[in-house]
DNA sequence: CGCCGCGTTGAGCCACGTCAACATAGGTGG
DNA sequence: CCACCTATGTTGACGTGGCTCAACGCGGCG
């Protein structure tokens, strides 16, 4: 579980506004959209620009990344969020409170970080393009202990690696075959980083 | 021209450190090495994670973006940046002056931004991605007149969307076919976004 | 129950990767 | 100045990985 913040006695009007959940493929925000900044806690979010009709695919949020800051400089989202999988979220700071130059930083090395992330998606074959998603969804933990991931949806691992959901799903199976990934329902999985030998 | 900041009685430490110029294919600082960060005044540079023997694509900067913040939280740069034409830098900040949280914010909704647009480099046709990117390389302005653009090695382009060498010469001898590209010398051309009525 | 969205699997085809040959531009040394 | 060399770009021929299209299974829902 998730330590809620350590602070019995005073409550401000920002603790208030609690933690939300939101369930796989539900939109988080629209473009456009007044609100405020949010930590994603657990789960993993897709960011999207949207021209005109279609969407764009934009950048990946995982849990300890905080997604919509833009809010604090033009007050509205200027991307699209849908949960890729079940997840929650805290709103990032409390209202009215400015973020400090310090966590400003980090939040633009993580954001160049999450970048060249999701660049790479997008480069070599496709099966690899999968793997790296699934690991990336992960949390690229030492290949210690499997770990349990939650699986998004076909169409935007597709949309995410710039496959067609039929290849994704066949790299899927790939993954399944190979001993990298054990079916846990049909929303997670488990996933065993050291069966990577053969091929 | 640049304007140079207009301060003509006092002279300062830092506008000792001034305008830098570098040269196609120059490496403006590697990975780990201490600097600062820079304002890209006008050309384009190609941000590159290393991963062991080899580099990867992680961002494409242009005239007005800012480059190598990290280096204000690490110390070091994080990414190696290299010039993709001839460009121009000034260091972005006085030495010891802290940027604003206003300043941070717009960098950090411009990081994105930048994120999404090479994302998009890799989606869609090998010509429509070499397209996106002359079109960005050449600023995306008005429908009006001809752009000037200085034109990356077609290695860099290649890398950058995910094609090879040679489907990038195709796709660049069909712009050219097209009228949307005017050779001008080796390392330039004009742009002509309104040819694109036909495929 | 039938419907609908999602995932899976197969068959065929095409855009792009691969390989190879050649053109061109700079750079270097004589 | 030319002779030569290498890096880079161009073009063609060919093979293939992944896209397209189609059929089907499965689960959730009215």
């Amino acid at each position: 579980m998730i330590a809620t913040h350590a602070a019995p006695v005073r409550v401000t009007a920002a603790s208030f506004l609690h933690m939300r959940r939101a369930l796989v493929g539900e939109c988080i925000y629209n473009i456009g959209e007044a609100g405020i900044a949010w930590r994603v806690v657990s789960g993993a979010i897709r960011l999207d620009r949207v021209a005109g009709e279609n969407r764009s695919f934009a950048g990946l949020a995982r849990a300890g990344d905080v997604i919509g800051a833009e809010t604090l400089l033009f007050r509205a989202y200027s991307f699209e969020a849908r949960a890729l999988t079940d997840c929650e979220l805290e709103p990032w700071l409390a209202r009215g409170n400015a973020p400090s130059r310090e966590s400003l930083l980090q939040m633009l090395a993580a954001a160049e970080s999450r970048a060249a992330d999701a660049l790479a998606l997008r480069a070599g074959e496709a099966f690899e393009r999968v793997r790296k998603l699934i690991m990336l969804l992960a949390g690229e933990r030492g290949h210690a202990a499997a770990a349990r991931v939650g699986i998004p949806a076909l169409k935007d691992m597709a949309e995410m690696t710039g496959l067609t959901v039929e290849t994704v799903s066949r790299a899927m199976s790939h993954l399944r075959w190979a001993g990298v990934l054990k079916r846990e329902g049909r929303r997670s999985g488990l996933v065993f980083p050291e069966n990577l030998q053969l091929q």
